[in-house]
DNA sequence: GATGAATGAGTATTCATTCAT
DNA sequence: CATGAATGAATACTCATTCAT
């Protein structure tokens, strides 16, 4: 029995989650232009197309779209990484390669980029939302901190804290994501990126 | 008769500035315990122990007292920092210092971090917010990048894009006390930035 | 099936109009009691019966509900006055009968009449409302012209300036209108406009 | 002994007067600038270069001076209508003559009406308003009554209802004035006020 | 599933008035 | 007399959420 076939339901089973995507995308649009406290149910009906109602029929609440918008995010963004820890190379490869892919990855967000800051930063006042968040980092942290002490092991490395450093390592992108939505005419989150990881490889390599 | 016994005229001239302080003050506790956006005047207005309009009187509106007040901290933040540059000692002690500036500073207002970085985030949205932001990281970067030129020149430090490493630099700190605001169990931000700074000077040091 | 047993859709699509009626009535009651700036929105809505939302659902604002609602009337009393000039009949008949029709109208009217002249004086500082007023008198004002060049053309009238006159005449009526508004006990619409529209015709009539 | 070695109160004892003065002054230009509502306080304060506490120093409140502003207007107005009336002449040369003193004034005034205008407005739900304004009103139509009165009994005129036609007369210049003030363009006040008057005299004019 | 009219608690801001100095 | 800081009740308007159709 085929998913055409099926009798009950809506011919396609996944309408739903076209319609999900749908708002999700709406609701994207408004937050980067107004941000999310400035941005009302009324304009992402307007942005979707659809209606009060059926916002409230496939979402909880503002939050809960907030909360579900970012974490397909980051859903899709945590495959990547993943893929770039499979690859074989040195450390130092795999350092670069993550400096690459956040670069890579910024440049194709910079204009949604406001909306996951702005979701961070709530989260320090919402339970749920700080769970999504530290769950997330702290998977990248792991990843990370395996990259360094990888080398360190290899003895590509010096000997050094490797879950600090990741945690630093991280911190350099995230930072830098943020000048370059402040003032995007002064900051080359390219450049910065690999000024930095090439510093933060010299610092590593063992002499 | 001297000025203390005239009995005209205001008798401490600076009681507004304090009055400025008080509502500051409360209004720092307030957008720190709720955020901005959450916080209403009417906390503000509690917290404060003053009336409505006496907050009126002394700022414009929300926005303006939550731009006031982050100036206010930026001014004595910069302050400290001046200072670093202008102690005696190489590069590398100078960036050691930066770090440890950082980290002091962030330790002691660790509780009202979460309102700066919303007040950042606000400053993708709010040009007035932006235009602060952005002339106190400008400053900052070039402070850092002056210090990092100098170990280059110095002959202490090989040949680097300075600007751009500068920029990392602060992104990193700026970084950890973001991940330190969501997840204060497992952020420490001293280690962290003990390990970066580190790293750093290894990765930038001549050899 | 037809329309009236359709399940789906208004069951009567002019209920938007008739909550929108119901909502001017209840502004009507309230201006007339404590005129525009004193009636606040809680009135109406206290007034209405409905909710604070539902008015601004049906109306932008305060300025929009009242201008709307002084549209409704204009439009009401203008079909009115355009009845009397199809009307066969001398000059004289005519302006006779355009005294009797504003006696009418203010008398059916009178109680809400502070509303509407309110509205005028504040048409001195809003341009809409302005242009609402200004439209509405320009008819009459036409209309009253082509009344008395009407009697001047057949020899009824002696040559006279008939847009100045019409004018003249059509604040008679209006001034009455505020007299009796400020002074009910001392001034009676009736006689007077009586008493002038004699004399006025006497004035015009050729010997 | 002169006025400086005065000891105790104000050198001159008017100056309190000319302090009203100045601020019914200030307030007149932001009434009519703004209208009354929209005319705060601190407007007037601004306008007159005094202060917050002068103002109510010298008047109760804003409704106390808005009243006494008028007032003042109308005391001198009177005066002058007061003078037509003891001028010899026929009843027609003084209706001509209150036709040309009421445009003279309107036309020195033109640019406040709008205040006088509101403070009708308002005396329509404010008793102290109301008293002052139907005195004034009562006043004129006794004047005007007597002037008609006086042609009928002379003989000058046919037997009309002099009180009725009084109050139709004041009736016309209030209206043009406030047609006027709405559609400045398109009122002459001096030309209707005329082709009115002249229309009224020949039909009131016994033949 | 979908619609959009209805709700009402919530919010920033204003402003006439007071009063200590 | 004069000042202007302080007050707080008042108010227009917003917007997330619900629910009858």
């Amino acid at each position: 029995m085929d998913k055409e076939t099926n009798s009950r339901g809506p011919s396609r089973p996944d309408k739903a989650e076209e319609r999900r995507q749908q708002i999700m995308e709406a609701a994207l649009t408004c937050f980067s232009r107004k941000g999310f406290h400035r941005t009302t149910m009324d304009d992402i009906v307007a942005e979707s197309g659809l209606s009060k109602g059926t916002l409230y029929w496939y979402f909880e609440g503002k939050d809960d779209l907030f909360m579900l918008l970012v974490k397909s995010f980051f859903l899709e963004m945590g495959a990547d990484y993943e893929a770039i820890l499979e690859q074989p190379g040195s450390a130092s490869d795999k350092l670069r390669a993550i400096a690459a892919g956040f670069t890579e990855m910024f440049l194709g967000t910079e204009e949604f980029f406001n909306v996951f800051l702005e979701f961070w930063i709530q989260s320090a006042l919402n339970e749920k939302f700080n769970q999504l968040i530290v769950g997330v980092l702290a998977q990248y942290r792991r990843l990370l901190a395996e990259i360094i002490a990888g080398g360190v092991k290899a003895g590509e490395f010096e000997a050094v804290d490797s879950t600090q450093l990741a945690l630093a390592t991280m911190a350099v992108y995230d930072g830098l994501a943020f000048y370059a939505m402040l003032m995007p005419d002064q900051v080359d989150v390219e450049q910065a990126g690999q000024a930095f990881v090439e510093v933060l490889i010299r610092g590593l390599t063992a002499r």
